[in-house]
This record gives C-alpha cells, sequence and structure tokens, in this order.
DNA sequence: TACTAATTTGCAATAATGTTGCAAAAAAAA
DNA sequence: TTTTTTTTGCAACATTATTGCAAATTAGTA
C-alpha cells in the first residue's frame, strides 16, 4: 500500500521542511472538511507534539496561505484550509462562513463570495467578513 | 446642574439594582457611540472597579439584553449598546459591525442589516453576522 | 430612620489560552 | 558522513476570564 504524500507535495511547495508535526497536522485538515481549533489538533493527534509546537505549526501554515484564519462570533480562533490561491503574505477569503449549532462544526462555503453591502456615506469598506449559524447539510439530513 | 438618571432608568427598568459601578459602566456606553473591550471600561472608570466586577456587570447587561456582543475578525470580545427592543435572554442583533483600521473603533450600522445569502442546498440559516472593516466616516472627513 | 433580607462587590485562587527564550533534536545541504 | 540551518520541547511568563466566599451595599419593611 503507498501512503499519499498529497502533504509532502505541500510542504514543498511552500519551501517548508517536511517534518511529522507538519505532515501529521496537515493531514488533519486535508480528512477533516471544515475548521479546526488548536485543541481539536491537540486531540485528534493524540497528544503526540507539545501545545507550543502546535502553536508554531499553525502560524507558519498561517504565514504560508496554507491555511486561513476563521471569523467566529463566540471569540474561538479556528483555522481552515485555504482551497483558493492564497500564497505568503496574502489572503484570498472572502467566502460566507457556516457553523452548526447542532454539530457544532464549522465550513467554509467556499463557493459563496460575501455579499456587497451599501453603507451610509462616508465609510470606506476594505474587508467584509460573515458568518451563518444554522443547521448544516448532515445535520438536516440525518433527522 | 441636574445630572441625568438615564442610566438609573435603564437598570431600573431591567429589574437590577442601582449600584456605582452599574452606572458609571453604563455610562460609558451612553457617552461613548461605539463598542467597548473589558479593558476600554477599565481605563475609562480610572480603574475604580475590581475586573472582576466589570466582568460580572458586563455578563448581567448582556442577559438584561441592554449590550450584546460584537462579532469580531481577532478574537477580542466586545460589547455595545443595544438600541433596538432586546429583552432578557433575546437580543435582535442582526445589523452590519464596521471596524475603522485607522482609529480602530468598532460601530454598530444599527439601520444596515445584514444582507440574506443563498446558501447551498441542505443548509438552513438561523442568524447571520457581518463584519466590515475599513475606513470610517470620522477618519476618512479627516484627512 | 433603623432594621433585615437579599444582592453585589472585592479578594484570592484557579483556569484557559497563547507567547518567548533557549538548548536539544531533527532536517537539509555539502 | 559532516556541517549548517531549522524545528522542537521544555520552562517560564503573559493575558484574559471564571469561581467561591466573606464583607459591603442595596432595597424593602417597620
Ligand atoms: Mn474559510
Ligand atoms: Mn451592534
Ligand atoms: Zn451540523
Ligand atoms: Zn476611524
Amino acid at each position: 500500500m503507498s501512503s499519499s504524500t498529497a502533504d509532502i507535495d505541500i510542504l514543498r511547495k511552500n519551501g517548508l521542511h517536511v517534518t511529522d508535526s507538519r505532515r501529521v497536522i496537515l493531514n488533519l485538515f486535508l480528512k477533516y472538511d471544515g475548521a479546526l481549533a488548536h485543541a481539536d489538533i491537540e486531540k485528534y493527534s493524540s497528544s503526540l507534539y507539545d501545545r507550543v509546537t502546535v502553536y508554531r505549526t499553525l502560524q507558519t501554515f498561517l504565514e504560508k496561505g496554507i491555511v486561513h484564519l476563521v471569523p467566529t462570533v463566540d471569540n474561538a480562533t479556528l483555522y481552515a484550509l485555504c482551497k483558493h490561491n492564497c500564497i505568503e503574505g496574502h489572503h484570498y477569503d472572502n467566502h460566507v462562513h457556516f457553523i452548526c449549532s447542532h454539530c457544532n462544526k464549522t465550513s467554509c462555503l467556499d463557493d459563496i463570495d460575501v455579499p456587497e453591502v451599501k453603507l451610509p456615506r462616508g465609510f470606506r469598506p476594505l474587508h467584509a467578513a460573515m458568518i451563518i449559524s444554522g443547521i448544516c447539510k448532515m445535520c438536516k439530513s440525518s433527522n
């Protein structure tokens, strides 16, 4: 059985050294289709790595444009894979984020752009984020 | 000179005991037109009250519907006065929030509703939040 | 006003989350 | 294999927030 090297490719493409922790954490994102918190990563990676290593790995992924921060309403720090053409120093994350109040999963709706809004006179917008909560596809269909 | 009792009225109307800290903190919100963080309150109230008292006061105001939490992109906890008909246990805060990247002030755009968005099949929306960053009215006009 | 009951406050302890410096370990290059 | 560079783990520290409890304050009643 040949194991995939998609993770290695992504690390190499971004000029990062290939290390155990980076591979494991990146694979969590590749396998789980949704946003992950630091605590999730500690849990799913069986506490193999030091907290600080996890923080630093996420920070590195952020800087390289491998993941982006997900806006939240409850002050949690969430990370999700960038699926567009984010590069070092600049993210292109203007999609809507959805959080399910049933399963608590936060998803990137990568194909739904944040809509334009007409602001009061004098306000100049530069960036917009949108968070929609409700019941997700999976939870709705499993009823 | 007769000092206003708007703050006392609000506290009474919400069935809260009238105390020094509650009056001072509520007046900060009434005078400052924007969102405040816990640290702002400690600063502007001249550190008169214990941190814990400030936390508990904000929590009480939240529960009564006197203030609402403001969504942020940088995981800061911000509070702003409810200007609509929020009541104990239920907020009606579906307006857009604007954060100025110049003066850093966060404003409630109370008259701008969060727009509807067409979601992928299967997602059922219950609530939506929107945060727009850019240059605010004051900063733009003072150039 | 004085008294009483209920609520609120301040303090100390504790928790959760995140950051920094530095030596040891690991990865990449030579 | 050896050397150089990067990454990791650990300890210490910082910030933000929560809890229990006794003292102080508020509101209602006599
Ligand atoms: Mn996203
Ligand atoms: Mn608001
Ligand atoms: Zn769900
Ligand atoms: Zn401004």
